[in-house]
DNA sequence: AGCACGCCGACT
DNA sequence: GTCGGCGTGCTC
């Protein structure tokens, strides 16, 4: 038998199945899915059985020459997934394949320099090997023996290179016990032993009593005793010692509070009902939850799985990263239990395995988990819920570049089961695609328990200048901060950093201080006084005086969180804050921490930026701000005003969300402008009819699909030349309807020294795209292989665009 | 990707 | 001659 395999090397040249005999004791066990070791080359490497054959057309095929699993990593399912992932992106199929896959799976590889011979070695390679047998080939390779000599002793076969592939995963595994014989050779056993064995006796009488395998450390704690009692049992095989796996629970050891399906509104009830028969037919479609924010989504969503759960069918729950909060993950774990795997970023390496590996022995039905979650190994999916569907993080942003949206509808196919996507505020494509029908749309109109979306009241910035606050806090914001700090309610106040980052500038020059490897301005950290560069590893200390005129009076500018907290409490020094940004809450579970303390009342504030945009749920919280509306709005983005509309009514929904009414207020520049005005009375309708107005007369999704080229080499004339060829050519081979532009300098034109051009095409139907494209790949290839080399990215469907 | 092989210039 | 650097082509 013959076992075709996708090994690990990403290259195009090896883009394509390998064969490999099947040695007879590995027969049954090599099967689609399977991870093996083959030799290739004169190394030893990871690859993936995609299929088995009779026969191959090579001539001569080499033996696999292991096998790391019984069950198959990957489902035949997930291999097709692959290979449509692949094609879909333009990545190389292991690629596609690793990225389904908890990163320990990836194989770490080592080479090794093994001593043959007990002789000592006639050159300065043997004082290298120091009296070893073995070592790092690295440590030969710094030690300045050449290779000439290492040839020779090769030759002679008195030393070998080894090549050794490792798998990462670690399983973590506990002392078990059991008995190991029978009840009634147990009884026998009993009698025998001697009156003084006292505690052997006990150990005995335990598993009389219950006969369960248990942990070690559990036995000898209940009957109060050592391994000394249970030694000799084992020598006499009375009793069995082995390991188990266990696994390690990011939750363990927590209790979570059972919560019950609520009774269903009206709305709720007539939104599910499709769902619900959708799951019963097994059935393909896509839904679109629109529902306002605090209207229930997540008890339709959490009802609709427990239908699929009561079929003996599975279903995957996708969050942003972001709003994938202790709150949310209580939810779930309260009301299915066990039942409930979490994936997401802040999991260790070890634990996102052991969360997996209890999906794959189906150990779970329910996925709750971020963008990769998309490919849990479930086999038996009977229901894919995208919840926040807009969200931007459900596009991955680099290499291999899919939309997580795109994969569920493509396995919802092949399971022929539903896709909910659910939002406050959907994404213009989604609504299109509602409105149009390709989609159903299911509508949640009003609140649960009766609450109201809370008023919004916008205020002119531009005003309070020209009456003199020049502070970044507005006359009714702050009154209204105080009369929520008066009656003991909370407040939640939202600063929108992005465009904001704290630069360095120069009062009397205006010199900005910019990274010398990039085009952008660098960030000013005030815990360490010096100046980051967010894009690549440069930071220098901060500049006593202007490096151009000398002047001392260079300062920082922007409004980060930081600068914010101090200037709000300056304002109300009674206010108690909490400020949640990257900084505070880089440690493990710091954002928990910080949420609980804020819940519990230990603070008046919460400050922070997109992180608090999402999911929280505190009853206190009466009053929201936003400090700056506008601040993407002017970012090189077709999405500037959805993104902006999505992250004003989300704010909004923190207010007010139970029994005491709640009220926001968004301070802008542009309190005209469409995205702010209607987010202030909630018009998601009029807003979406606006936006397409614009996306349409500038040609953009939803009426038109992008592909982004992105370019970058060392030197900008180079990156430029390439970039005008690739739209040249994409010009002369798409048809006359799609629109190619470029070279367009990036808007961030270089980073780490690399200069970087675009070229994008917009287009409605261009069935033959992909294949022109992988034409310029190939035409690259080579200039792409060296270090200081072009850079190539496509992107189809960026959101991205800098 | 990462390795061997082979060609070429520099140096004992 | 011998050594090391780098371009080329292959891996079942």
């Amino acid at each position: 038998m013959i076992a075709n395999v996708i090994v690990d090397v990403a290259s195009q040249n090896t883009n394509r199945p390998f064969d490999y005999e099947i040695p007879e004791k590995f027969e049954g066990i090599v099967q689609p899915g399977v991870r093996v070791i083959v030799p290739f080359g004169p190394r030893k490497i990871l690859g993936y059985v995609i299929s088995l054959s009779e026969t191959s057309s090579f001539s001569s095929v080499k033996k696999i020459t292991d096998v790391l699993d019984v069950i198959p990593t990957l489902t035949e399912e997930l291999l097709h997934l692959g290979k449509w992932l692949s094609n879909y992106t333009l990545s190389y199929y292991i690629s596609c394949l690793q990225v389904m896959l908890p990163q320990v799976m990836k194989a770490k590889y080592r080479k090794e320099l093994w001593k043959l011979t007990d002789e000592p070695l006639q050159s300065a390679l043997d004082a290298v090997f120091d009296g070893r047998g073995v070592m790092d080939f690295e440590e030969f390779e710094q030690s300045g023996v050449s290779y000439h000599v290492l040839r020779k002793h090769m030759n002679e076969g008195e030393v070998d290179v080894h090549y050794e592939v490792k798998s990462r995963e670690t399983k973590k595994l506990k002392p078990m016990v059991a008995p190991a014989l029978s009840p009634i050779e147990m009884e026998e056993k009993l009698e025998d032993l001697s009156p003084q064995a006292r505690k052997q006796r006990a150990i005995v009488e335990y598993f009389l009593q219950q006969p369960d395998p248990l942990e070690k450390k559990l036995l000898l704690d209940k009957l109060q005793t050592t391994s000394a009692a249970l030694k000799p049992l084992v020598e006499q095989n009375v009793i069995k010692e082995y390991k188990q796996e266990v696994f390690r629970d990011p939750y363990g050891g927590r209790e979570f509070k059972r919560t019950t399906p609520f009774a269903l509104t009206e709305e709720q009830e007539t939104a599910i009902q499709p769902i619900l028969s959708r799951i019963e037919n097994q059935q393909h479609d896509v839904f679109l939850l629109h529902g306002v924010t605090g209207s229930g989504k997540t008890e339709v969503y959490m009802q609709s799985i427990q239908q699929v759960l009561d079929n003996g069918e599975e279903a995957i729950m996708l969050v942003p990263e972001i709003a994938l909060t202790p709150q949310m993950v209580e939810r779930f774990k309260g009301r299915f239990g066990s039942k409930v795997a979490v994936l997401h970023s802040a999991l260790s390496a070890g634990e996102k395995y052991d969360e997996w590996r209890k999906i794959q022995r189906r150990e779970v039905q329910v996925v709750v988990g971020a963008r990769s979650a998309i490919f849990a190994p479930f086999t038996n999916i009977g229901l894919i819920i995208i919840d926040e569907e807009h969200e931007t993080s459900y596009k991955q942003e680099d290499r291999t570049r899919y939309h997580a949206r795109d994969v569920a509808v493509q396995r919802a196919k092949t399971h022929n089961c539903p896709v909910v996507l659910g939002s406050a505020t959907p994404s213009l494509e989604t609504y299109a695609r509602a409105v149009k029908g390709n989609y159903q749309l299911l509508t949640l109109s009003k609140r649960m328990n009766e609450a109201v979306m809370p008023e919004v009241e916008l205020v002119d910035m531009r005003e309070e200048l020209h009456s003199g606050n020049r502070s970044m806090f507005s006359i009714p914001l702050k009154e209204k901060i105080e009369e929520r700090l008066a009656r003991k309610e909370q407040i939640v106040l939202f600063l929108n950093r992005r465009g904001y980052s704290t630069f360095v500038m120069c009062r009397d020059c205006g010199h900005v201080s910019e990274c010398p490897h990039c085009d952008i301005a660098l960030t000013f950290h005030k815990r360490q006084n010096r100046l980051k560069c967010h894009y690549c590893s440069h930071e220098e200390p901060m500049p006593e005086k202007c490096p151009e005129c000398e002047s001392k009076t260079i300062r920082y500018f922007g409004t980060g969180t930081q600068k914010v907290e101090e200037a709000l409490q300056e304002l109300i020094p009674e206010a108690r804050i909490i400020r949640m940004d990257v900084d505070t809450t880089r440690k493990k579970g710091a954002h928990e921490r910080l949420l609980t303390q804020f819940g519990e009342g230990k603070a008046d504030i919460l400050l922070g930026t997109q992180m608090i945009a999402k999911g929280l749920d505190f009853g206190n919280v009466t009053l929201v701000g936003v400090l700056a509306a506008d601040a993407m709005l002017n970012l090189p983005d077709f999405r500037a005003s959805e993104k902006t509309f999505q992250l004003l009514t989300q704010v909004s929904g923190r207010a007010g969300r139970h029994e005491k009414s709640g009220e926001v207020v968004v301070q802008t520049y542009t309190p005209e402008h469409y995205s702010i005005e209607l987010a202030s009375t909630y018009d998601y309708e009029q807003f979406f009819q606006e936006e397409m107005k614009l996306r349409k007369a500038f040609r953009y999704p939803p009426y038109y699909y992008l592909t982004l080229f992105t370019i970058s080499h060392p030197n900008q004339l180079k990156a430029e030349e390439a970039t005008r060829k690739i739209t040249m050519f994409m010009q002369q081979k798409l048809s006359q309807q799609a629109y190619v532009l470029g070279p367009t300098p990036s808007a961030l034109a270089r980073i780490n020294n690399r200069y970087r051009y675009q070229c994008m095409v917009k287009y409605k139907k261009e069935p033959e795209q992909r294949k022109f494209v992988e034409r310029i790949l190939h035409y690259y290839e080579d200039e792409m292989k060296q270090e200081n080399g072009l850079q190539i990215t496509v992107d189809f469907q960026p959101y991205q665009l800098m």
